[in-house]
DNA sequence: ACCTATTGGAACAGATTTGCGGCAAACGCG
DNA sequence: CGCGTTTGCCGCAAATCTGTTCCAATAGGT
C-alpha cells in the first residue's frame, strides 16, 4: 500500500500512544514516535513529516513550548494537531495560537483523529480533491491539463481538454450534445455546430493512434466515453 | 484596524449568524454573509475569502454539497470550517472528507471559533515561510528569498520571486494566469497583461542559462513548473 | 536630488486555436 | 427503398494567445 503520509506522534501515555500508533500503522501511515518533548522536538526538526500529533502535557517540554519552538526557532510549518485532555476554552485558544493547526480533546474517537489528519495532510499537499480522471487506458490529469493513453502523451487543445474532462466525468454515461455545449461554452454558445469539428479533432488525437476507440457517438442522444474495464 | 481577514459566513439560523457576524466584525474581520447554499456558493466562487464558515444544514444546497462543489467544480482551495449541530462521528468524517478543513460542533464557544479561524487564516497565508521549495535542480529558499539552480545563484526581482514561489508551491500543477495574478497582486490587479512580461524575464533568468526549461506554459490554461524528478 | 533596479504598459509578429460552411456518408424510419 | 436528419471530415479565415521588445513611470537607496 502506498503510504498515506508520514506522521510524528509525540505522546507520553503509553496506552494512548500504542492505540494511535497501531491504528494509523494499520491504515497505511508511516509513523515515528517520541515519548517526551525533547526527543519529539529533535525528530520534528530533523526529519520531514506530513503532520505531527502532539500531546499537550509532556515530560521535558510541554506541547505549547514545543509547538512554539518548531514554529519560531526551527521555522518549520509542519501541520500540528494537538491532542490533549484539557478542554477548557483557554487551553484550546492557547494551543491554536501557539501554532497548532487543530486541537482534539481526549477522549477522542480514533477515526475522527484520522479524518482530521487526512484534512491536514490534504491541505499541506495542496490537493484539490480528485485530479485524475480515467477510462480504460486513457488518463487525464486535471491539475496539469495533460492527457495520456497507454503512457503516451496526447497533444490536445484547450477545448479538447474541456470536452474530454466533461465526458470523462460523466463516463460511461452519455452526455447530450446540448448539455456538452452548455458546459463548455456556458450560456453563449457558438451559433453553429462547432462541437462536431472539435470532436473530430479530439478523436484524431485520442482514438486514431490507437486500436480501440473510446469516444463513442450515440445517435440522436450525444456522446460518451467507453470504459472497457467497466463494460 | 487592519482587517484580520475576509470571512464568508454561510448560515441560515439568524440568531447564530448574527452572533458570529457581530463578534467577528467587532474583532476586525471583514465579513460577507449568505443565508442559503446557492447564494453562498456564488459568493464563494466569485470573491476571494481567507476562510469560509459553513453551516452543514442549509436551504437550497447542503454544506457537504457546497463544499464539494467549491473544491471540485470551482477548484478553489479556500479553507472551510464546517459549523453544525450534528456531532456524530460519521458526520464529522463526511464533512472533513468532503473537503472541509475543520469541523466545529454547536453549541460552540465563539472564541474557539475565532481561534480556529485564526489558525486556518494563518496557515493559508503561509505566515511561516520556512521551507525550501524545489523542482528538479531549482531551489528556492523562502526565508532568504534567494533562488539557485545547479548551485548557481539566480538574480531575480521581487515579483519574479513571488511568481516562482507560487508556481513552485503548486508544482507540478498548472496555475491559471488569473489565479497567479490574484496571488501576486491581490485584489487590485494591474490593468494590462503584465504577467507576460514578468514571465519572460523570469524565464530569461531561470531557464535561459540552462539546458532544460522548467517554466512551462499551458495554452489557454496557465503556467506551471515541471519537476523532472517527478515526471 | 540623483541614480539604478524594478515595474507597469503598449505594440507587434508568429503560432495556435476556434468558429464556421460545405459535402458526403451513415443512420433512423415509414 | 427513399427521404429527412444526424454525423464524419475537411479547409479556411478570424480571433485569441504567447513570446518578445521597447519605453515610461515608480520605488528605493545613497
Amino acid at each position: 500500500m502506498k503510504t498515506q503520509g508520514a506522521v510524528l506522534l509525540i505522546e507520553d501515555h503509553r496506552d494512548i500512544a500504542e492505540m494511535v500508533y497501531a491504528w494509523l500503522e494499520g491504515r497505511g501511515y508511516a509513523l515515528d514516535y517520541a515519548a517526551d518533548g525533547v526527543t519529539g522536538l529533535h525528530l520534528a526538526v530533523t526529519n520531514h513529516y506530513d503532520v505531527i500529533v502532539l500531546d499537550l502535557i509532556l515530560p521535558g517540554m510541554d506541547g505549547l513550548e514545543l509547538c512554539a519552538k518548531v514554529r519560531q526557532e526551527a521555522r518549520r510549518d509542519t501541520p500540528i494537531l494537538m491532542l490533549t485532555a484539557r478542554d477548557t476554552l483557554h487551553d484550546k485558544i492557547a494551543g491554536l495560537d501557539a501554532g497548532a493547526d487543530d486541537y482534539l480533546v481526549k477522549p477522542f474517537e480514533i477515526r475522527e483523529l484520522e479524518a482530521r489528519l487526512r484534512a491536514l495532510i490534504r491541505r499541506r499537499r495542496g490537493d484539490l480533491s480528485p485530479e485524475r480522471l480515467s477510462a480504460g487506458d486513457l488518463v487525464l490529469d486535471t491539475g496539469t491539463f495533460r492527457a495520456s493513453r497507454c503512457g503516451r502523451e496526447l497533444s490536445l487543445t484547450p477545448i479538447g481538454i474541456k470536452i474530454l474532462t466533461e465526458l470523462l466525468k460523466a463516463s460511461p454515461r452519455v452526455v447530450s450534445r446540448h448539455e456538452l455545449e452548455r458546459r463548455i461554452w456556458g450560456d453563449v454558445l457558438p451559433n453553429s455546430d462547432v462541437l462536431r469539428s472539435h470532436l473530430y479533432s479530439l478523436r484524431k488525437a485520442v482514438d486514431r493512434p490507437f486500436k480501440e476507440p473510446l469516444l463513442e457517438t450515440v445517435q440522436g442522444a450525444g456522446y460518451r466515453i467507453r470504459d472497457p474495464d467497466a463494460d
